[in-house]
DNA sequence: TTCCTTGCAAACGATTTGCATTGGA
DNA sequence: TCCAATGCAAATCGTTTGCAAGGAA
């Protein structure tokens, strides 16, 4: 299925460009994220895309996808690793974290919110000896589900 | 040793309330991470307070000082989880982590950046279906170790 | 005595890797 | 053709747990 969506472009020559494919395993991994509303580990995506694909591989979908800069690995609750698309894909964004079920819901701040957030990092990452390159806000708590 | 400083003192009363001990190996765990500057994981702390305690032992007892809300854990790189002392102990700080190494290192924004910071947060969440009960800003980027 | 704790080893779940096979440019 | 990609199974790694022995109240 070669839907050549312009995400599915992008990926297509940043993978290239390092030398690895764009296969349709791989195509799967980033249609089913494209599609979530937040961070899906691996085992969440290999119900996503309930195909034939075995774990391992998605694993390794993963890694090379990651390796190549398009994704975003998000470290969830109890040694999971859940992935997202990279900012440059999905654009940028914050979480709600919810400590009850460990769920990671994506939220995007309005322009004045944002901008404010950026003068606060850039305030306070100046006067330090780490090279900022980017934040997040991470808001915890409960999600609707479980109030 | 039981030097008795006012953290061990409001630990020993959270844990007594709780119907557990405040056992050697706990205040070991408590001290090497108060020593911290950031969260530790369970084979870091292993390696700090160098020496018996086996592994599974202190497991034990970051599972039983985070139930009792002594600790909050941090998701760490690749499916590690590290601890810090909770907000009410340690006070409340942000992070930043390391894209390349994974370490995190804690912050405190001054009265100025914390609250515009708050102010953000709270207009945000204000319309959300979400009960937020914290915060933290992670700020990306790499440590003065991996430039 | 009565629970809480600890040690040790086995068990687990998430992720990785070796190897032989398949697939695409 | 030639090297990347995949499947499968076995191996790793962080973490958890069952069970018997060791404290503290």
């Amino acid at each position: 299925m070669t839907t050549g969506s312009t995400i599915d472009r992008e990926i297509e020559a940043r993978l290239g460009s390092a030398g690895v494919r764009y296969t349709r395993a791989r195509r799967a991994v980033v249609g089913a994220l494209a599609r979530a509303d937040g961070p899906r580990s691996a085992s969440e995506l290999h119900e996503d895309m309930d195909q034939g694909v075995p774990l391992s591989s998605l694993y390794r979908s993963l890694s090379v996808l990651d390796d190549a800069g398009v994704l975003e690995p998000h470290n969830s609750l109890k040694g999971l690793t859940r992935y997202e698309l990279a900012e440059w894909l999905a654009g940028h964004h914050h979480h709600l974290v919810c400590l009850i079920c460990g769920t990671v819901e994506d939220i995007e701040l309005s322009a004045e919110m944002e901008s404010r957030l950026e003068k606060v990092v850039e305030t306070v990452t100046k006067q330090l000896s780490f090279d900022a390159t980017g934040h997040t806000l991470e808001v915890h708590g409960r999600c609707a589900r479980c109030v």
